[in-house]
RNA sequence: UGACCCAUGGUGUAACGGUAACACAGCUGGUUUUGGUCCAGCCGUCCCAGGUUCGAAUCCUGGUGGGUCAGCCA
């Protein structure tokens, strides 16, 4: 190999994101052999798209740099946490195809080491419990511009301290009474670092170790130690962690052992999309006030609810792919995940024809008791993919609004007097139109050329319009669902007057029933995925039943023509 | 009137001191039995002001703008 193609390589080598940088260099300077990532959700609700990110940083950044990813649950606040979040949450993680290290982590399960370290810290002078009450605590601990006092009970002995944290855990006093706190600087300009609170008594039921505890350790003297006991070498989290950097090395320092390996906590932004809200506590809201149908409604930035509406793994990963990881705060356009999962059908989806709006058709010169089957491509991408049979006979359907009885050159679809292919069938012509007493349009009288079979033109003669299609004699009634963005406003959450809900777009769901599918569709199973050829993709919705099929749109086809109509 | 972080086209991300790249969106045009796909072209001079340097989007200083922090939430 020349100089000259090394450097091309290297330059077509995509560039790294800081973190990666970050991790190359680790392992290049020999700071770590091998990298640990983890994810660690609150078990206190479903996840969103936002935690797929994080998702995919964490267990992509093991699989490029030969490392490991493990899973663990921050539960720490019994009173918010439940089994069936760490049940959707694993379901969650898995369907977007990873694998984690090992068993799952939980850490509850570190409960006694945070103790003991907790006392090991008593014993150093580094903590203290404090008898005040939440209201003194908040009020003693500054503001921003202003330092906090220090607690009456600072100065304790340690061996008072140690007494009075043993009978915390025991049980002796009521939720509030005590805290346990670190003892670090109330006049630090960093309000963390203002003796945060280590430990709150909790007389509640764990979801994993019931009734054990009646104290519970605060996120920030869990979070790193957790990291430590696992090994994980590159904690990553969300840029509103930044001010916790400095509490989370300092509750390190006062624990770490010479030789272990220490994990370095890395923020990036959270992502925010366009036309949603993400925040656990909004989408709950939408949930309980019934504004959806539930945590994996279709219109939801839950991974279930994307996963309902259609979405694959492999276009969530494309679309995380393609917003990056900084650490400026960013607001993505929805446009940018609607291309993600339609760059992924289009080379895989399976083609369909079906009538959402359907018109009647006769074909006046068609034999009354003839069908015949045409053959249509499964999916212009993909030769492999093969081809199918399509019923066709006098009688069809097609789309209301690809048909006007006058029109200007620019509409390519079916007018009175007009000429165009019906899709690997037929070239049809309109000579006439029913109506019924109030002007309706009920049918069409068309004629088609017997010749044109399959849609070819052997006269050479061309049509602008190609339609789709489906038999009435033989089609498939199903329910179709097609959705719009859920809010009309770009940053739904971002009115200081207004509450987000105002901004719900009251057209963000359409059901139309009695659409008319193709008989190919019969089999379809619950998440199978089609693009209905002109219309856009979708997906065999869970509450399907045998007689009747239902269909989520995921995402409409670009359509340039109702684009340039608006 | 504090600390920390951020600031590149409409939206994201890159360029690691050598003269702005990629993707999405938008607009033109071409191909096409999906007004889909695909292909070609157009669309920014890097928040402002100083400074360092032969040379700065990149380094320094000061502004300005935005974000985070005053839960016994994570």
């Amino acid at each position: 190999m020349t100089d000259k193609n090394i450097t091309e390589n290297q330059e077509e080598k995509k560039s790294l994101n800081f973190i990666e940088q970050i991790v190359e260099e680790d392992l290049k300077s020999g700071k770590h052999k091998e990298i640990i990532t983890r994810f660690p959700p609150e078990p206190n609700g479903y996840l969103h798209i936002g935690h797929a990110k994080s998702i995919i940083l964490n267990f992509g950044l093991s699989e490029t740099f030969h490392g490991k990813t493990n899973l663990r649950f921050d539960d720490t606040n019994p009173v918010k946490e439940d089994v069936e979040y760490v049940d959707s949450i694993l379901e969650d993680v898995q369907w977007l195809g990873y694998k984690w290290h090992g068993d799952v982590h939980y850490a509850s399960d570190y409960f006694e080491q945070l103790y003991e370290w907790a006392v090991k810290l008593i014993k150093d002078g580094y903590a203290y419990v404090d008898d005040q009450s939440i209201e003194e605590i908040s009020a003693s601990r500054g503001t921003p511009t202003q330092a906090g006092k220090e607690s009456p009970f600072r100065n304790r002995s340690a061996e008072e301290n140690i007494d009075l944290f043993e009978r915390m855990r025991k049980g002796e006093f009521k939720d509030g009474e005590k805290v346990l706190r670190a003892k670090i600087d109330m006049s630090s300009p960093n309000m963390h670092m203002r003796d945060p609170i280590m430990y709150r008594i909790k007389h509640s039921e764990h979801h994993r170790t019931a009734d054990k505890w009646c104290i519970y350790p605060m996120y920030d003297f869990t979070h790193g130690q957790s990291d430590y006991i696992e090994g994980i070498t590159h904690s990553i989290c969300t840029l509103e962690f930044e001010n916790h950097r400095p509490l989370y090395d300092w509750f390190l320092d006062h624990i770490y052992e010479e030789g272990r390996t220490r994990p370095r906590q890395i923020e990036f932004a959270r992502l925010n999309l366009s036309y949603t809200v993400m925040s656990k506590r909004k989408l709950a809201e939408l949930v309980e006030k019934k504004l959806v149908s539930g945590w994996d409604d279709p219109r939801m930035p839950t991974i279930s609810g994307l996963r309902r509406r259609g979405y694959t793994p492999e276009a969530l990963q494309l679309f995380a792919e393609k917003v990056g990881v900084a650490k400026r705060e960013n607001i993505i356009d929805v446009g940018l995940l609607e291309y993600s999962i339609k760059e992924h059908l289009n080379r895989t989806a399976q083609r369909v024809m079906t009538v959402l709006d359907p018109l009647k058709v006769t074909i006046t010169n068609y034999p009354k008791d003839k069908e015949e089957f045409l053959s249509a491509i499964n999916n212009p991408e993909d030769e492999s993919m093969g081809e199918r049979e399509i019923p066709f006979s006098r009688t069809l359907y097609i789309e209301k609004e690809d048909f006007r009885e006058e029109a200007n050159r620019k509409f390519f679809r079916l007018k009175l007097g007009g000429e165009v292919r019906l899709r690997y069938a037929y070239f049809i012509k309109c000579n006439e139109v029913v109506k019924d007493e109030n002007g309706n349009i009920i049918e069409l009288l068309c004629t088609y050329d017997p010749l044109s079979k399959g849609g070819k033109s052997p006269d050479g003669r061309k049509v602008k319009g190609t339609l789709h299609w489906v038999s009435a004699k033989h089609a498939l009634n199903v329910e179709v669902k097609l959705y719009d963005r859920l809010f009309s406003d770009e940053s739904p959450d971002g009115h200081k007057e207004k509450d987000f809900t105002e901004f719900i777009n009251p057209d963000s769901l359409t059901v139309t029933e009695n659409c008319k599918a193709e008989p190919f569709l019969k089999t379809a199973k619950v998440g199978n995925r089609f693009q209905f050829e002109r219309k856009g993709y979708f997906c065999v919705d869970k509450d399907s039943s045998k007689d009747k099929i239902i269909f989520n749109r995921t995402v409409p086809l670009r359509d340039s023509w109702a684009k340039k109509n608006f």
